[in-house]
DNA sequence: TTGAAAGCGCTAACAT
DNA sequence: ATGTTAGCGCTTTCAA
């Protein structure tokens, strides 16, 4: 690891001369000692020293990717094919505007406030936090963030949010639902904060505007742990019996219970109509393939990392909440019912 | 962001006695100052800056994880269900080791040797460099790492590697194929090199303990771009109908093709088996469940970071070539045909 | 028990 | 066009 001192030691320069054809300030430089310089700089293979100069400029490149989990989540949310793609993509678009993504996971808000001013973080995504942490962050943090996916009481004003249209998405779907003729629909998630709770809320509305009754059990809430999934996929399958359809707050539910509830018999989407939510590749390797709220993940991050972008440019924002469209994919999981 | 300078000011000491007690180095410092300086610490909640910390120690704390792809698998590697299951296992353990995980994405060998020198990173996983590259970087990088997944003309003694028995699990699966009486056995992939020539070595060894001929043809070349993929499903339809048995190097490609093939009125496993090898999350969601060769994904993860440390903490590496076992896993994809 | 000071590699204001 | 120099915040050796 060669230094900008010793490649001016060996060419007879100062290090500013050097600093200056490193940066192509050529106009600075002579011709000569510019290709002097550029020659050594070539021989000894210089690569500039990224601590040195983020500790010089109080920058660091560094753009952080902070994912606030739940304890029982902790596990590896990266695994997650929606969280996969969403990383993925925010690792692309990072990549390309020549910063360096670092993954930070954590159950915890404070530890994020350390790690952001740890590494002094150029810019934070911060993907949902599903509670009013969030506003801890957005008040604690002096740098630039992004929020994915989050919803909390109020949206502070200046916070940067990249949103889908979760709420109309449990409207549409419902919606479809029942002018497919279905009024037994129940909706199943693992939680009810964040989008899910947006999705339910959406889901709610539906069910109002068509003057179905809603009871406290229509909603399923799953626990996604190894050993208690079997266990409430058991009391899922009685439970189902009561409904036509079943509104499942993501793909991975679906599909899962899906597979499930066929191992035992029940033939989807003759017996029971089951949808999902998100799109991703499950719903399109499951068979039969499941009729989904579609959303683009890959954009959703790319969005996050523009917007952060204009953040850490001092660029104009245009709006500072963008939501992005949904789409109903009707695939082959729901059945048209006779209508009543 | 308040530094120790700071700190020593306020409270009247010198930057050594503070960075002392930061250390927790607290038989150097009176009870009365130590004291003292942790409530002005507390009070204004300091937070050592990684970057000027890492200049005076030559250390960086980060564990770069690099991703050598082919430009055709450039887009988004990370939603993969096996490179995410794999890279949220490894950022896990780091992420336990206190260190901090960078993750870089590059076709090009010589922008990741740049990196580990950019960033000094602590420690290097490798994932996958397909090709005589990963020999390159072994020499080149004076920084502890370990290749995962990495084969290539010759091991590097010294170099540490964490492997599946990937050959092992293509011969495995070829003679249980065989041993239900398929003959008519074609080995699917996108590539013939690293885990997937592996895999297809062992196929080979199997069909030729059988004494089961092979041709070029049966090994069927699937390229994953889109567009094309359309057109390679297609001649696949044609091409299978020469099989008794399909054998996909991994899950992906085995349930894309199986749902494929399905849609086009192939019963499976009836007219046709398929297999694959993962035993990642497609292959338990698909229906019928997939007959693959299992191997532990996040384990692979975990081995690696291991091994980092003890090369980062220069311990004792008892074997450098840690291979994973394999083992076959029995679903719903494989029919018994008669012997002949 | 405490402090002074040099240095990590790079940057940038200022001087020549 | 080129050089000098003072930092950035922390560590560490040496001295007191």
């Amino acid at each position: 690891m060669i230094t900008i001192k010793e490649i001016a030691d060996i060419v007879g320069v100062s290090t500013t001369t050097v600093n200056n054809v490193i940066h192509g300030r050529t106009n600075q430089v002579s011709k000569a000692t510019s290709t002097k310089i550029q020659k050594v700089l070539d021989e000894y293979n210089y690569v500039p020293n990224m601590t040195a100069r983020n500790l010089a400029q109080n920058k660091s490149k560094i753009i952080g990717i902070a994912l606030k989990v739940g304890k029982d989540k902790y596990e590896n949310p990266i695994q997650d094919a929606y969280i996969g793609e969403l990383i993925g993509s925010i690792e692309k678009s990072v990549r390309e505007k020549g910063y360096f993504l670092m993954i930070y996971i954590s159950d915890s808000i404070e530890e994020v406030l350390t790690y952001v001013a740890t590494w002094n973080v150029d810019g934070l995504v911060m993907l949902g936090p599903p509670d009013e942490s969030s506003d801890t962050i957005s008040k604690s943090i002096n740098k630039p963030v992004v929020f994915v996916d989050s919803y909390y009481g109020k949206t502070n004003k200046g916070d940067i949010h990249v949103r889908l249209e979760d709420r109309r998405g449990g409207y549409e779907m419902t919606k479809y639902l029942l002018e497919s003729g279905h009024r037994k629909i129940a909706f199943v998630a693992d939680n009810c904060v964040g989008v899910d709770k947006e999705r339910f809320l959406g889901y709610r509305k539906a069910l109002e505007e068509y003057e179905v009754n809603f009871q406290e059990e229509d909603f399923f809430r799953l626990i996604p742990a190894k050993g208690i999934l079997e266990k409430d996929l058991e009391k899922m399958y009685k439970y189902s019996k009561n409904y036509t359809a079943l509104f499942c707050a993501s793909d991975y539910y679906a599909v899962t219970i899906m597979n499930d509830l066929r191992d035992r018999g029940i033939k989807v989407p003759k017996d029971l109509s089951i949808v999902g939510f998100d799109n991703n590749i499950y719903s399109q390797l499951s068979r039969p393939a499941l009729t989904t709220v579609a959303q683009d993940i890959s954009k959703k991050g790319e969005i996050a990392v523009k917007q952060l972008f204009k953040l850490i440019e001092n660029r104009k924002i245009d709006s500072e909440v963008t939501t992005l469209p949904i789409e109903i994919i009707e695939r082959d999981t729901v059945s048209l019912l006779q209508a009543e």
